[in-house]
RNA sequence: GGUCCCAUCGUCUAGCGGCCUAGGACACCACCCUCUCAAGGUGGAGACACGGGUUCGAACCCCGUUGGGACUGCCA
């Protein structure tokens, strides 16, 4: 398609929290952008004043950025285009598809009950009678309806689904325009659309029901001679002349994207499932992880592998390679994913990665206690010990916490329950006081200490490092024992070996057993 | 109720009529490696919803059944 470049947009509402599914949605509109050389645009659907609320807005734009979703056009805003809307409804009026209605949902519930009709929905009462676009004063404002055909079909041409084909005849007056003049949804949406030369909808699923009203109002609107703003004249009209309503605005390209599911195979649901954006974040997910992951939700690559870099994601993306069927969010999986991300990751920029933690506002010691050398010494080590960075705190907090906070299950395990652990403790100290005063300590030299401390109590090295261990990091899991002490330094080691062995020794002391 | 969508291991999926005694990944189990924990390695268990067709041949095509889901707002 030479001259035509693609145009793709996401088109969220600020109505909650930036979810999972959205976000699925606003990646595979960028990939295709991204892959095609497109154009990817951010659309505000606020037209719901009611409903919707500035930091909802704040919130889609950071996390867009978070993800490095970024926009060529927007992000603009439906409630900055009340005009545009305003003439859409005009022109539409006066061809005659749309019609004023002052029925009241409890009274179109009457009839419908009272005749007794199988299929709910507007049963065209106000059709035939002609009421104007406004109501005389002291009489309730009118909404107004989009005349659907009697028969027919109307199809939507899928490229995840194929054609799918809605009988008209299920397709109910539905209102376009609120009683208030305020557009709704169907038709806001579709007169941007036009204005910006949408060519490819790429969105839920959950929309394909509506899409054959969009596709009504959009032919309706091409067919009244609607001319897409911002386009140059000169060349519009002389096409227009000519050329077919269809041909002169055409329909974009639909593509419906399989939903995202909870356990229970419903679509996830802002108010119970764990769907906010952020949230992934502040837990320490990489956003190029969770890109990667939200890629494999609903799109399989052609290359048998699923660990992707963003770049890759969008050499490979191609909407034809997209399922039909919903997919479940698995955070195992993400997870998982994103150890790999972390482990891919040079030590710079784990290091760099890890500054909300370690020096930022979700840090759990006091910033004068972060030494950044010491944690650059421990990071290789840390980094390939954790899937999410929210798991680093834990990992490194006995380096920068004085005294070390103590795990009391593993104290439990490891000291209170192994009889020679007071022992042990004044063995490995003993050996530890002698590397320091040789000048020796080092990773090595610890860990051949603690190997000879083992050897005389008669054990292996894994069962005799345990009272050590927690001793000095306050946990059974950690980083090496040995390049933890050394950086940690002789000093700390020691006081820490010595409180846990007052420790144990006061509680043999006044144990009743 | 109506309209529409969907249907391969617990999960994400490969498969687009013969390469399938159905492959990979996550999770799970066992073993190996190992200073703990991870990571890594090896192995294991684990699926074509059901019934009819079409065909020499069906996970793949058609029909039906069943099951699940979405929509059915003067929300988007």
């Amino acid at each position: 398609m030479p001259g035509v470049t693609l145009r793709v947009r996401f088109a969220p509402s600020p109505t909650g929290y930036f979810h999972v599914g959205s976000a699925r949605t606003a990646l595979f509109n960028w990939l295709v952008a991204r892959r095609a050389g497109g154009t990817f645009i951010l659309r505000i659907e606020d037209t719901d004043a009611e409903r919707n609320r500035e930091e909802w807005v704040d919130g889609i734009l950071a996390a867009l950025a978070w993800l490095g979703m970024d926009a060529d056009e927007g992000p603009y805003r439906q409630s900055a285009r009340t005009e545009r809307y305003r003439q859409a409804v005009d022109m539409l009026w006066e061809a005659g598809v749309l019609y004023a209605c002052d029925c009241t949902r409890d009274q179109v519930e009457g009839r419908t009950k009272a005749a007794g009709v199988l299929t709910p929905g507007y049963d065209g009462h106000c059709r035939g009678r002609g009421l104007a676009r406004v109501a005389g004063s002291g009489e309730p404002p009118r909404a107004l309806r989009f005349r659907t055909p009697d028969e027919g079909t109307v199809a939507v041409d899928d490229v995840v689904r194929g054609r799918v084909e809605f009988p008209c005849s299920a397709m109910e007056d539905f209102v376009a325009v609120k009683a208030n003049g305020g557009p709704l949804f169907v038709l806001a949406n579709v007169v941007d659309d036009i204005d910006m030369a949408i060519t490819h909808v790429i969105r839920g699923e959950d929309l394909l029901p509506t899409t054959p009203r969009g596709i009504l109002v959009w032919q309706a609107l091409a067919a009244a001679g609607w001319q897409p703003e911002g386009t140059p004249t000169g060349v519009r009209s002389a096409d227009g002349e000519r050329a077919a309503p269809d041909e002169r605005i055409p329909l974009p390209v639909f593509a419906h994207l399989p939903m995202l599911v909870n356990e229970q195979r419903k679509k996830l649901s802002k108010r119970r499932d764990p769907v906010a954006v952020e949230r992934y974040r502040d837990e320490g997910y990489l956003p190029q992880a969770f890109v990667n992951y939200l890629a494999l939700l609903g799109w399989s690559p052609p290359v048998d592998r699923e660990l992707f870099s963003v770049d890759e994601l969008v050499s490979w993306f191609d909407l034809a390679d997209v399922n039909h069927s919903p997919a479940f969010f698995d955070v195992a999986k993400l997870t998982h994913l994103n150890g790999e991300h972390v482990r891919a990751l040079s030590t710079d920029a784990f290091v760099e990665a890890c500054a909300p933690w370690t020096k930022g506002h979700l840090a759990r010691w006091r910033s004068e206690d972060f030494d950044p050398e010491v944690f650059a010494r421990m990071a290789p080590l840390v980094q390939e010990r954790v899937a999410v960075l929210g798991e680093v705190p834990d990992m490194v907090g006995f380096l920068f916490t004085d005294p070390v906070e103590m795990d009391e299950a593993s104290w439990e395990k490891a000291v209170v329950g192994d009889p020679q652990a007071g022992e042990l403790l004044d063995a490995a100290a003993a050996a530890y006081r002698g590397l320091e005063a040789a000048g020796t300590w080092t990773a090595d030299a610890l860990h051949r200490a603690t190997e000879a401390v083992a050897e005389g109590a008669g054990r292996k090295l894994g069962k005799a490092q345990a009272p050590v261990r927690v001793a000095v990091t306050g946990r059974r899991v950690g980083p090496p024992l040995f390049e933890s002490m050394e950086v940690l330094g002789p000093r700390r080691v020691l006081e820490r070996i010595g409180r846990a062995r007052a420790r144990v020794a006061g509680a043999g002391g006044t144990g009743t057993g």
